[in-house]
RNA sequence: GGCGAGAUAGCUCAGUUGGUUAGAGCGCAUGAUUCAUAAUCAUGAGGUCGCGAGUUCAAGUCUCGCUCUCGCUACCA
């Protein structure tokens, strides 16, 4: 493995519409922040950088929904999410934000030399622009009717009433949302970075000199690159973002995308005015930690960026985590499914490395793993406090018990003092090896070994027993033991800095580096102070509290999912629909569809067939016979081939699955609904 | 449906280029121990490595097909 000068990692740019909640810890910040303290602990040359991620369309209308300006949500939430950062010791050297002075002129200096060079091409097509508001419509700032369901109040981008994704030149009578006003069609330039240009390039440096990296990733990049790559437009017409800095571009910004990995650049600029070290230099290594919706933009869109560029590194490596769940469900910000960071540290006061144990356990390195509170409990309880905890402190009880808290000089080791000691060294190499294989929480289980080693070694030789008798040999021991307790305190800090913190404290020692690992840190005579409890029991009423609030959440969401009601209609609209009883007679699956049953049904008019998006939840033969409620005249509309000839009604529950609205009794085909 | 990732002990997961009797932690059972936050230590039970073929002297590992889970994507009136 090449030995770099110096290092610069990343971690990825929170968005600033939010908080961070345990899945962003697990999956990006914890294994960076681990990764980034073994370096340094090693003595390297190290800068860990992140920021939040401040702008793009998501975060103006957040504003526009709460009343407020775009500044106002990432101020908000910038300072949230730093804090967390902070409270958990997620130690980056800067935690910059997209929306400073220096990042806005170093991603325009950026866009302004790829300009320069030629690296953009230039399209202009025609989009919505609103002639009263004087700028051009992102598509979720246009409503219309749904072309397909018609739905009023369809977005540009997607109708919320049926799901569809659509372009706002698809929407009927499109309004503009800023004004109010029809909006025109007007001609826009967008430039856009032709990725297809650097396939060649992405081919060979990824998958023939990278094929150290990730399943997870080389197998995503791969695929991408297989398909062949598409330009992909960089700017954007919207007025919350950094401006186009051409001449011809008002009114546009840089597509968020492009503008936030810079802020990896302009982070590092705020940081040092040595940046270029770090980012320039061939003897600097540069890693990205991310999530693995990330994987695109890092390893495919953003060194295209940089290699076009020509002056800049790419990264070495790219190690992406799957997705952390909660209790069995997907962790999400929208239907508040999460473990807030700022909440934790409300109901669990001073254990943040707890959750920083528990993450790194458990973290989904390789596929998308689960957050239990019950697994929290266990680990809490059978690892930290009873393997770790419990090691450090009865050898420190010890020691202040026998000898006054005086470091004992040992007598000569025997064989089994001395094959212990070498254990450590073992372990502190295992443990190399996998952190800079970025295997964290092998990584960790090599840690833990180490206080499993000391609790072995204390049960082996027994000092409680010899002290009666052979105060000599308890020296001996409680030094190694001591030693032993040491290193704990070294080779935990990148995982635990806290509790690191707390045994450097009253083992009386100042921080030493990891090179001291394996040798004798105390030296004999050396004082300690008192033991302080290094984990505590969680018991189980914290974690039903927990667990509780999670039941809470899911009721909330049940009760505030109900969709509010619609625009008030008239009879004459209502009588306009013909919704009658029917009974499915025969159901097949589509082929090469997942959703789609074609069905026939008898209307008591006729029989015919409809096309139905219920494949998820019914099986074809077991809806034979059920009775239904059909919408008769609406016009047909071909589904994968198949003419649709009206349209079945289902209710869907709030677990999102879908039943059948059917008469509570039996009922004879074509009986009208009304 | 397309693409990617995953499926290994009751649970959570390792298993790197195919190479002896498939590992760890937790849980469980039995025993030892009492310095320690009833914490520790030892031993043991427990696996058709998702299913089915194939390549090979040898397959958890490679190839093909299938099933299921997750993500992206298409389909949903």
């Amino acid at each position: 493995m090449k030995d770099f000068k110096r290092h610069l990692v990343t971690a990825a740019l929170p968005y600033a519409n939010g908080p961070v909640h345990i899945g962003h810890l697990a999956g990006v910040y914890v294994p960076a922040d681990i990764y980034v303290r073994y370096l340094r602990l090693k003595g390297k040359d190290v800068k860990f950088v992140c920021g939040s991620d401040e702008h793009g369309v998501p975060i103006t209308i957040k504003a526009r929904n709460e009343g407020i300006t775009p500044q106002d949500v990432v101020d908000k939430y910038h300072s949230i999410i730093k804090k967390a950062f902070e409270d958990f010791g997620i130690s980056f050297d800067i935690y910059h934000r997209t929306s400073s002075k220096t990042h806005h002129e170093t991603a325009s200096g950026f866009f302004k030399a790829l300009y320069d060079k030629g690296e953009f091409i230039e399209k202009t097509s025609e989009q919505y622009f609103d002639v009263e508001a004087n700028q051009f419509l992102a598509d979720r700032y246009i409503m219309g009717t749904c072309p397909k369901c018609g739905f009023d109040k369809a977005y540009g981008d997607q109708c919320e009433s049926c799901g569809t994704s659509l372009s706002p030149t698809e929407l009927k009578e499109p309004k503009s949302m800023l004004s109010g006003s029809s909006p025109i069609l007007k001609e826009t330039k967008h430039w856009y970075l032709p990725l297809d240009k650097h396939e060649p390039f992405l081919k060979k440096w990824i998958l023939e000199d990278h094929k150290e990296w990730k399943a997870n990733v080389y197998g995503q990049c791969k695929s991408w690159i297989d398909q062949g790559l598409q330009p992909r437009a960089v700017s954007r017409d919207l007025n919350w973002g950094i401006p186009v800095p051409v001449e011809e571009a008002e009114g546009k910004v840089l597509y968020v995308w492009f503008d936030a990995p810079i802020g990896y650049i302009s982070a590092t600029k705020d940081l040092t005015p040595d940046w270029e070290l770090y980012w320039k230099d061939k003897e600097t290594k540069l890693v990205h930690f991310i999530g693995k919706d990330n994987i695109v933009f890092h390893c495919i869109i953003f060194p295209s960026m940089l290699k076009a560029e020509g002056s800049y590194n790419l990264p070495e490596n790219v190690p992406a985590n799957e997705f952390l769940n909660l209790e069995n469900d997907k962790i999400s910000t929208s239907r508040n499914w999460a473990v807030w960071l700022h909440e934790y540290l409300e109901d669990f006061k001073d254990k943040q490395d707890v959750l920083r144990y528990v993450l790194t356990a458990n973290m989904p390195e390789a596929k998308d793993n689960d957050f239990t509170w019950k697994d929290f409990q266990t680990r809490n309880n059978n690892e930290l406090v009873a393997v770790l905890g419990n090691f450090v402190n009865r050898t420190v009880v010890l020691t202040n018990k026998y000898f006054d808290g005086e470091v004992p000089s040992p007598g000569e080791l025997t064989e089994e003092d001395q094959q212990t000691l070498s254990e450590i060294i073992t372990i502190k190499q295992n443990l190399e090896k996998s952190m800079e294989t970025y295997r964290f929480r092998e990584a960790l289980k090599y840690f833990m070994d180490l206080a499993r080693l000391g609790n072995k070694y204390l049960a082996d030789t027994e000092p409680w027993k010899l002290i009666k008798t052979d105060e000599e040999r308890v020296k001996s021991i409680l030094y190694v033991a001591l030693q032993i307790t040491a290193n704990l305190a070294v080779m935990s800090e990148p995982f635990l800095p806290f509790t690191s913190k707390k045994i450097y404290d009253f083992l009386n020692l100042e921080k030493v580096s990891w090179e001291t690992i394996g040798t004798n840190i105390l030296n004999e005579g050396h004082v300690i102070k008192k033991p302080v409890l290094l984990f505590e029991k969680v018991e189980d009423q914290e974690i039903e509290l927990q667990l509780e609030k999670l039941e809470k959440t899911k009721l909330a969401n049940q009760a505030t999912n109900v969709e509010p009601q619609k625009e008030v209609i008239t009879f004459d609209d209502f009588t306009k629909m013909d919704i009658r009883i029917g009974t499915i007679l025969e159901a097949e699956k589509v082929p090469k569809t997942k959703k789609l049953l074609k069905l026939k049904i008898n209307t008591g008019i006729d029989v015919r067939t409809v096309v139905s998006g219920i494949a998820e939840y019914f099986e074809p033969e077991k809806i034979i016979g059920q009775q239904v409620s059909i919408l008769v005249n609406l016009a047909p509309r071909k589904i994968k081939g198949i003419e649709s000839q009206g349209m079945i009604l289902m209710a869907e529950n709030s677990d999102g699955k879908l039943v059948f609205v059917s008469p509570g009794d039996k009922t004879n085909e074509g009986a009208m609904v009304s």
